[in-house]
DNA sequence: ATAATAAGTGTACTTAATACACTAATTGAG
DNA sequence: CTCAATTAGTGTATTAAGTACACTTATTAT
């Protein structure tokens, strides 16, 4: 019960008059907290994920997921939006951001006991293109979920549970249009599920699902039409949210 | 990336020869972390959460989530264990344990920075009975989840987001079963499934649900009947696991 | 014997999932 | 200018799953 009697946290405001103060400090000590980020995005035909290149030991020249420590007075939700920001210079757009796990093997990081808390974001393809891509003096690179170097820490183990968690909201929730732009054709949103889910769906199929479901998903725009070198294509958008349950698993929690 | 470069993590261990030694141990003050525990269970057609009394302040004499703080050389997932079993008394038992979700906002515990990794476990009703219904000196009740007192610090929250994972999870993976005896009934199964979801269900359905489902979840027992008074009953037992998808959500992951 | 209780079965209807093949509108090459 | 190439878009039949609803059966208690 942590905030229970069993000697409390060790102190650190300035002590509440109202408190016992029968707490041990140095029972309990503590551990590091970090976020940890699996920022995704749909570029050429392939799901892409954000990494950096480590400088330093442990890992030294490992690729490793973007993160960085919860600061004292931030929510662990203010920390994940401040290294995505950080990372991909999008500061004040509106990225799907969503807590996944938290990771706390006690030798997950060499050095000292490090709890890390995973979050994954999904960039829309057409703002991951006009992303900075590693101009930083760190490098920084979009590598395919399916040809991924050797990461370091447990960050391999975090990617995959990120993957599995996409995929499966896939079917339940909207998230596919956090991965594309606002307006899109019927080929660009199947496109994206098989690129995320790794297999090909049927055409007529995906599209009747996509439209005649009671719950209205996407809708056509009026008259915006992508020509090309073939029959042009209706432009469609997604319906506003809240009509259905979000995938009542771990969703996007305050 | 955490584990990264900019001024890493506090040391502890004894120092790494090979990690330079840049760190800056003042600049991240930790948090203290702790799990705190939903524990369901089924008594009397009810859907139960054991909680403990608060004997201390903060909201002393509130009922509280029972809890407690991650020590540094263990997972969190054994200091949920640890937390179980010290709580129930549950210790070698097999016992549905999986995390929840972290609840990290800075003012959730007034005395200090805690965040908190929330796990939920699911104590099968025929165990539960047996367990000390508060032996110990400090309270310990079970409480419907529907008739909740007001609960310390933001439990109220993680029982609720406990409850819609659970729910959620029913129509997917077969929890349900980690609340019910070995051997039960089709109407036992039934009412757990109605309590937990807090409607009716339509009888036939339902066992043709569970029947005739080309992922057989469900078998008879050979020659298992329950008498009374009314016709006899077929005993079913839960077919083993590991067929299908386990809800990809944030399932039972290392 | 019979009433009460809960178990168990059957059937028809609606809706969603899947498989599969054709038609339509544009551009670019010759 | 015609035709090939390319991608968009439509239609239909089959199978499986979800839902609504009513009757029969086997036991115990009186």
């Amino acid at each position: 019960m942590v905030e229970q009697t069993r000697s409390g946290p060790p102190q650190e405001r300035p002590a509440d008059p109202a408190v016992p103060s029968s707490y041990d400090p140095g029972r309990y000590p503590r551990p590091s907290v970090t976020v940890d980020l699996v920022i995704l995005t749909i570029q050429d035909a392939d799901l892409r994920v954000l990494l950096v290149e480590r400088g330093q030991s442990p890992f030294a020249g490992m690729w490793a997921l973007p993160g960085g420590f919860v600061r004292i007075a931030e929510s662990i939700h203010e920390t994940a939006r401040r290294e995505l920001a950080e990372e991909t210079g999008l500061a004040g757009e509106d990225i799907y951001l969503e807590q996944l796990y938290t990771f706390g093997e006690p030798e997950r990081d060499p050095r000292t006991r490090v709890i890390t808390v995973a979050y994954f974001a999904l960039v829309p393809a057409d703002v991951s293109r006009r992303l900075h891509p590693g101009t930083d003096a760190a490098a920084v690179r979009w590598f395919s979920v399916y040809q991924l170097p050797e990461l370091a820490f447990d960050h391999a183990q975090i990617v995959d549970v990120a993957l599995r968690r996409v995929r499966s909201k896939l079917d339940w929730t909207p998230i596919a249009f956090r991965l594309l732009p606002e307006h899109f054709t019927m080929t660009q949103l199947r496109n994206a599920y098989q690129i995320i889910l790794h297999r090909e769906l049927d055409k007529q199929n995906f599209s009747k699902k996509m439209l005649q479901s009671r719950i209205k998903v996407i809708e056509p725009v009026p008259n915006a039409l992508v020509t090309g070198a073939h029959r042009p294509a209706q432009l469609y958008r997604f319906v506003e949210e809240g009509r259905y349950e979000w995938g009542a698993t771990a969703g996007a929690q305050p």
